[in-house]
DNA sequence: CACTCCTTTCAGTAATTCCTGAAAGTTCAG
DNA sequence: CTGAACTTTCAGGAATTACTGAAAGGAGTG
């Protein structure tokens, strides 16, 4: 390995994450190692600087394309497979949030909406089946304000979230509001009686 | 296993996806076990549900136990351990939350912040520090935020939720709000003008 | 302190996952 | 068509992770 010491800092903690984060070391020193490198890379130049082989890199890179975290580029004259990480942190983010839930939490919603289908018959089933129901229902009220949020543009994702609980005073705030509305309005009804 | 097919079901999924959600299949299998159980299990009946070893039990146990996942319980005049799994569906996604930003994120903030703090010397490193504060300040605001969100009580936590992306238009309502007063004052600075 | 009943530890093995080198596949130039 | 320059596939070995049974460790009881 022929980096730089933080490069290769970066690379190796990104290589010894890889297991809690669900991929393998080599996979996530390749994603490191793109995510920090000025220009797009061809398979050789990252055999070369991370010292494994060439068939390891093709399949790792392979996943990383699976997971949308990294572009193939082609450069005019050259047959080779470049590859690069997206530049923007956000859209690599979204892209994250995006392929973890589609592997980490549907599956488990479907399976869940299935078994609350069928009926309890004994008092065990029926408890069961609340106990489902329960985590069905946090598993879609998660997903279904992450599916609103993501439609967001970076910039307005990045003002909510400097917001954070902030936005609950404001909808304090707004109730507030309404209820003065509401009380305004009624006021006036009685002040329109004969 | 004398399971119901629908807890047996539950079970095994938890199983399959404990890879994927870096627990292994035991693990994840005790976990749902427990989850829809109505009453604590001690190890032993455990062992007889899933068929396993009793000191795959015990491991297992105590790695739920540091994920904070599983409550241990007495039962008076019994010397065995009990265990449940918390009954409130939201203090677990809190607790799953906050452990996994404990082992997933954690760290990596932690060595980005020291890698930070080298001077880049050629422009190879330059680059490359530029994007490690980059992503740097990604994970920063999201954890902030996270930090941020987590001490809100259910109740808001939930309202904030079913919120989703409509709070960036009370945003932009209290912008224009927010715009007019100004304009508003000025308009009176001026008028105050001799 | 010896017995019972339960839990934990740990060394060894089983299962799984990762990685490699060899071979096959693809694409393009001549 | 042939060969060069790449990429991909895949069988098998290496490394890692998970699981088991046996043994050791408590903790309460007579």
């Amino acid at each position: 390995m022929n980096l730089t010491p933080t490069v290769q800092a970066f690379v190796l903690h990104f290589g010894e994450m890889g297991s809690r984060w669900g991929i393998n070391r080599t996979v996530g020193q390749i994603y490191a190692l793109l995510y920090v490198s000025p220009k797009p890379l061809c398979a050789d130049e990252i055999v070369e600087a991370l010292g494994i082989s060439r068939s390891n890199v093709s399949m790792s890179l392979r996943e990383l394309q699976a997971w949308n975290l990294v572009i193939l580029r082609h450069i005019p004259g050259d047959r080779r497979d470049f590859f690069t990480a997206p530049e923007d942190v956000w859209q690599i983010f979204r892209n994250l949030a995006e392929e973890r839930k589609k592997r980490e939490v549907d599956p488990t919603l479907s399976v869940l909406r299935d078994l609350l289908m069928v009926e309890p018959r004994t008092e065990e089933e029926r408890f069961a089946r609340t106990r489902l129901a329960e985590m069905h229902g946090l598993i879609e009220q998660v997903t279904n304000w992450y599916d609103d949020i993501k439609r967001l543009d970076t910039e307005r994702l990045a003002t909510l979230l400097s917001l954070g609980s902030k936005v609950t005073r404001l909808l304090d705030v707004t109730d507030k509001a309404k209820e003065k509305i509401v009380s305004m309005g009624r006021r006036r009804k009685e002040a329109d009686k004969p």
